[in-house]
RNA sequence: GCCGGGAUGGUGAAAUCGGUAAACACGCGACACUUAAAAUGUCGUGAGCAUUUGCUCUUGUGGGUUCAAGUCCCACUCCCGGCACCA
């Protein structure tokens, strides 16, 4: 077709061009602002890009152009997350070695993102498989280690039975399953490795005031985290005076109302009271069954609660003096609080429940209106002693004062699971000796290199545990008799330390230099799925504030702002799978409409965080007004189109603002308002030159052309973002609605100046509106300049 | 159950501070160009009534505040995401 644009031609051209150039490389070097903008990295997956990562990718993208048009130093880097199951699991399957897989999907993605016209350094690409990175990577480990936040228990864990290996309890959903299996996960104990991630539950919890993310993100973390403040109590044992059982309650001002006690089943105080218990071998196998059951299985078992009384041994309640009894159920978790609890039957529902069905007291502590029980509000105290006629909330910390407690913050985090009994991923560098106590191994023979002698079949341990090489290579630095760690470091570790390593790529002596830190981060502007919102965003954020407790860095919050796209649906507004044969692939829209089409329609769609349907449709509404711009330069010329004046400096400015702010698919209308001014006359050269280079960061590869075509050096990337006149649109007369009650009765046009007297004047005289007053009373009149005039009758 | 977000034409959506709802597109209809089609251009397009200038209704539902409500308040329905025996 002879009057239409070649994309394909024109994109490689600049593609092969830009490269060549090394055109969109951060410079080091640079006085101008630094600004950080960045994409979470993919993980390379055979599938190759698909049009979710498009949405993300070219909002950054977008922004980034922008900026750097604004004079700033931009950082806008991209990488690969290139350990994980996939590629293990399909070496299980075919026996190609995972390496050989990644770097074939790495090399597939490249082209694809190259193919886009997004505008990365290329010269920071990294790879958290690469032993280049993950020395690092080990290195953040012993860090970790040596400060104390690195640790090794046998605990109860998640173990997922499809891919073999514990997982973080991030990695498990609400229903039990695994986030990337599927299976329903099984609970055993494992000597495992955690990070104490809840050294910094109360940081990661306050410092979330100081970023700019999406409400709900914020939200979300907070309910991960779980923090609640009440406070700890003791209760002493009948007959023991060394042993007191110490419960966590939100409640304290109910105390007077606890008349009995529940511990969790694995409650350590169990052992020491066993000799004074009467029916322990009806709680030993209570015990026994709840510890072959996971928390979800607890759970999911419905709200039927079950539990023994340990006969024998009593509590003392610390306020009544009362002795009450003391019962273990699994309704009590033995990682929350103290794993025990004062069970308030009055005043908790779960507790009146087990209080009914196991025949306990009930007593009522505050005074109440309605009948049916139980009453979990707040109110004034009775049957209460001397707190009587408090009000509760502020009898909370006088009652736990005179039973000499003590207010407590406690949270629902738990520590981080960090190892996988897998093979694709950094293995942990530590070594035991012929005791079998662990080692740090020495920063020196870092990287502790991934053995490649190994079978990928997962058996339930880990791979590692079968590599030759690995174990000789221990005993031949460490000693005859000792032996390596065989697990590998969850893939979350690699992501958490990334963003640094952006700053400094290349670098053989740290992680990133102190001076590239200073120079770059924190991020300015994150953009990923919010699918990690309890994973990488918190496991990176406590990256960030481990390396600023430990002095390194003098921030505490690693991105300042962050934003997720939504998803992408297919066009049969179902979410896009391989299943239902619904899945866009970018290289075809791509091959079709062009790389710029393809951008600027998924600005499009919609505000970026909503989720939307794909429609093949409205792409080609994009596509025409691309062909349109390609059109226009036949009329540049020498006059300005004197009318389309206003409308383009109007744009400048608003385009501008929109891209600050995300909001892309509004700037895209007002480019194509603008077109259409363009079109109604012949255009100027300055004018052209404005209006294209607003439509670059959009649509990157035809702007570049049309740039060299008017015969403009250098790159339009490089050139800057245009100045606008605020005088060019200001207006000189604005529409005014003329309302009479309320409804819009005519319209009219008034100058800006005109005084509110005229106005209405003006306004009575509308014919219509003159009908609507005829006879009446004006009982008051609205003026809103360069709005309305609204008459009251 | 609790927390967060949302619901606007046939479709994707827009609407600074409460101030003419539906911008910009898609689709559809008519016309022009064409032997014809495609492409392109012009006009029209929330619903209904009247068709001439107009009138009535309309932003999930029901109330309220206000001269004026998509926007603020109260109650509710449904959808999306998260958490869920967390004491």
């Amino acid at each position: 077709m002879k009057n239409s644009y070649d994309h394909s031609g024109v994109e490689s051209k600049w593609q092969q061009r830009w490269e060549e150039e090394q055109l969109y490389a951060a410079d080091e070097d640079s006085e101008k602002e630094k600004r950080y903008v960045l994409d979470m990295y993919p993980y390379p997956s055979g599938a190759g890009l698909h049009v979710g990562h498009v949405e993300g990718y070219t909002a950054t993208d977008i922004y980034t152009r922008y900026l750097r048009m604004r004079g700033y130093n931009v950082l806008h880097p991209i990488g690969w997350d290139a350990f994980g199951l996939p590629a293990e699991n399909y070496a299980v399957k075919t026996g190609i070695h995972p390496k050989e897989t990644t770097d074939s999907s790495i090399k597939n993605f490249i082209e694809q993102i190259k193919r886009l016209g997004l505008s990365y350094d290329w010269s920071r690409e990294i790879g958290t498989h690469t032993p280049e990175y993950y020395k690092w990577t080990q290195w953040f480990f012993l860090l970790l280690y040596k400060n104390n936040l690195a640790y090794k228990k046998d605990a109860p864990v998640n173990w997922d039975p499809i891919d073999q290996t514990v997982l973080a309890n991030e990695q498990v959903l609400a229903d039990g399953t695994a986030e990337r299996s599927g299976a329903v996960v099984e609970k055993r104990n494992m000597m495992q490795w955690f990070f104490k991630i809840t050294d910094y539950a109360e940081a990661l919890d306050a410092d979330l005031d100081l970023v700019d993310w999406p409400e709900s993100t914020i939200t979300n973390q907070r309910n991960w985290i779980g923090k609640s403040e009440g406070a700890e109590l003791q209760f002493p044992i009948v007959g023991k005076e060394t042993e007191v059982i110490t419960v966590f309650t939100t409640r304290p001002d109910t105390l007077y109302g606890a008349t009995y006690m529940v511990m969790a089943p694995e409650h350590p105080l169990l052992d020491l009271l066993k000799g004074d218990i009467t029916n322990w071998n009806e709680v030993a196998a209570y015990v026994k069954e709840s510890a072959s059951k996971s928390d979800i299985e607890r759970s999911a078992e419905g709200k039927e609660k079950s539990g023994v009384r340990l006969e024998g041994v009593m509590a003392i309640n610390p306020a009544t003096k009362e002795e009450i009894p003391i019962f273990i159920a699994d309704y009590v978790l033995g990682h929350y609080g103290t794993g025990a609890i004062m069970a308030v039957p009055a005043h908790d529902e779960r507790d009146w429940e087990f209080a009914k069905k196991y025949n306990c007291a009930i007593r009522e502590v505050i005074e109440r209106t309605d009948a049916p029980a139980p009453f979990t509000g707040n109110g004034i105290l009775k049957n209460s002693g001397t707190c009587s006629g408090m009000e509760s909330l502020q009898a909370k910390s006088a009652i736990t004062e005179m039973v000499g407690g003590h207010m407590k913050t406690t949270y629902r985090l738990r520590d981080w699971l960090i190892g996988r009994q897998r093979y694709w991923g950094a293995p942990i560098p530590i070594v035991y000796d012929p005791e079998g106590n662990p080692h740090p191994i020495p920063e020196e023979h870092l990287p502790w290199l991934l053995p490649t002698d190994v079978d990928f079949e997962p058996k339930g341990y880990s791979p590692l545990s079968r590599s030759k090489e690995l174990h000789a290579r221990t005993e031949k630095i460490f000693g005859t008799g000792w032996t390596p760690e065989v697990d590998t470091m969850d893939t979350f570790v690699c992501s958490s330390w990334y963003f640094f390593r952006f700053a400094d790529p290349h670098n053989e002596q740290a992680f990133a230099s102190a001076e590239q830190i200073k120079k770059w981060l924190p991020v300015d502007l994150y953009v990923g799925g919010a699918e990690h919102t309890v994973l990488h965003l918190l496991y990176a954020r406590f990256f960030t504030k481990v390396l600023h407790t430990l002095g390194y860095i003098s921030f505490s919050e690693p991105f300042l702002k962050l934003r997720h796209p939504g998803t992408i649906l297919a066009e049969d507004g179902r979410k896009m799978s391989k299943s239902l044969n619904n899945v866009v692939n970018p290289n075809d829209v791509v091959d079709q409409y062009g790389a710029d089409a393809v951008r600027m329609y998924e600005m499009f769609m919609g505000p970026l965080a909503d989720m939307k349907p794909w429609s093949t449709q409205n792409i080609s509404g994009v596509r025409r007004f691309l062909e349109k711009v390609w059109r226009l330069q036949a009329s540049v010329g020498d006059e300005a189109n004197a009318t389309a004046d206003s409308v383009l400096h109007y744009t400048v400015k608003k385009v501008g603002d929109d891209i600050e702010s995300q909001k892309f698919n509004t700037a895209i209308s007002q480019l194509m308002i603008c077109l259409n001014a363009l079109q109604s006359a012949p255009l100027s050269r300055a004018q052209w030159s404005t209006f294209i280079r607003i439509l670059a960061p959009f649509a990157p590869h035809m702007t570049e052309e049309l740039w060299e075509k008017i015969g403009e050096e250098g790159s339009i990337h490089s050139a800057p973002w245009p100045q606008y006149d605020a005088d060019a649109f200001a207006q000189e007369s604005a529409p005014y609605a003329v309302q009479v009650n309320g409804k819009v009765r005519g319209t009219i046009t008034l100058k800006s100046g005109v005084s509110e007297q005229e106005a209405i004047e003006q306004a009575k005289a509308v014919s219509n509106v003159a009908a609507y007053l005829n006879g009446k009373e004006i009982k008051r009149t609205v003026f809103v300049a360069g709005r309305l005039i609204n008459f009251v009758v």
